[in-house]
DNA sequence: TGCATAATGAGAAATCTTATCAATAAGGGG
DNA sequence: CCCCTTATTGATAAGATTTCTCATTATGCA
């Protein structure tokens, strides 16, 4: 929060206003499920009835461009927000079980020495990643089931 | 191809029409520009005018379910197939250059390690995986040019 | 060849996201 | 503390991508 606030003041000629506050609160109260921009909408509308579902989306937008908010699609048709702490850079990956459909996540470094390989093989500059396993998780466990 | 013919032919009830042979030929064609379903279309219909945008939709959908193309999402809003071959089944990345936008793709099995300790300490039986690498390519080299 | 049924094309419809625009409000200067 | 500039909002229209509908066509098998 603290850091949404100094990004803001520090990035121009951005206002903070009371939707993108409430905006905020809901993507930290909620930080490990994968929210759509509607699903955020119908849950700061419980506390600020009558935001826009426009200013959800703008809100969104200004938070990915700040950095504060990662947009991930998991193929189904609508993009996911994630917020993004600055003390996990951007290691964080997904687990997406093709049976029941639930996404969890792992924390966890896992492609430092990939970047640098990556890098020096293909002369690019990695700067961040995004990875998703699909299988099957514990509780559906093998492929035959469902 | 003959993959295709093959996968088509032992699925049940599937049948082989032209409009099918003639995507899959343009996937063959440029299996390395990870298409959007539109440009599919236009490339379609370059040998096979009237031919339905549905019906490309529906064929894509249907060498999805095959494991024939894979449906990425680069997040642009629209979604790309790429081909894939069955010799290498999944280990086929992507370079996306934030600043130029081109993707390059990284063919390794950068992986494998990774798959089966996440598959270990999550008790999730791993099938596929995605990644991509954001950055700067060659050309554009360095994070504060354009 | 004939038949059952999968597949097609055209367009409507559904979904998600972005743009428009008048009205409102944030925040700095006096 | 009030004013003024200008970013922001809400409502809705517009845009874009993908799916659905349905009558028509064509595939593959007997």
């Amino acid at each position: 929060m603290q850091q949404f606030y100094e990004r803001l003041a520090t990035s121009g000629q951005h206002r903070l206003t009371p939707q993108r506050a409430d905006i905020l609160q809901v993507l930290l109260q909620h930080s490990e499920e994968h929210l759509s921009a509607e699903e955020i909408h119908a849950l700061v509308s419980e506390t600020n009835p009558g935001i826009g579902l426009a200013t959800v989306y703008r809100t969104l937008d200004l938070l990915e461009q700040l950095n504060l908010v990662l947009k991930v699609n998991f193929g189904d048709g609508k993009s996911r927000y994630d917020l993004r702490e600055d003390d996990e850079p951007h290691h964080h990956h997904h687990l997406i079980c093709l049976s029941c459909g639930r996404i969890a996540e792992v924390r966890q470094d896992l492609l430092h020495n990939l970047e640098e390989t990556v890098g020096r093989e293909h002369g690019f500059t990695v700067v961040d990643h995004r990875l998703q396993f699909f299988g099957y998780c514990a509780d559906c466990s093998s492929p035959t089931e469902n």
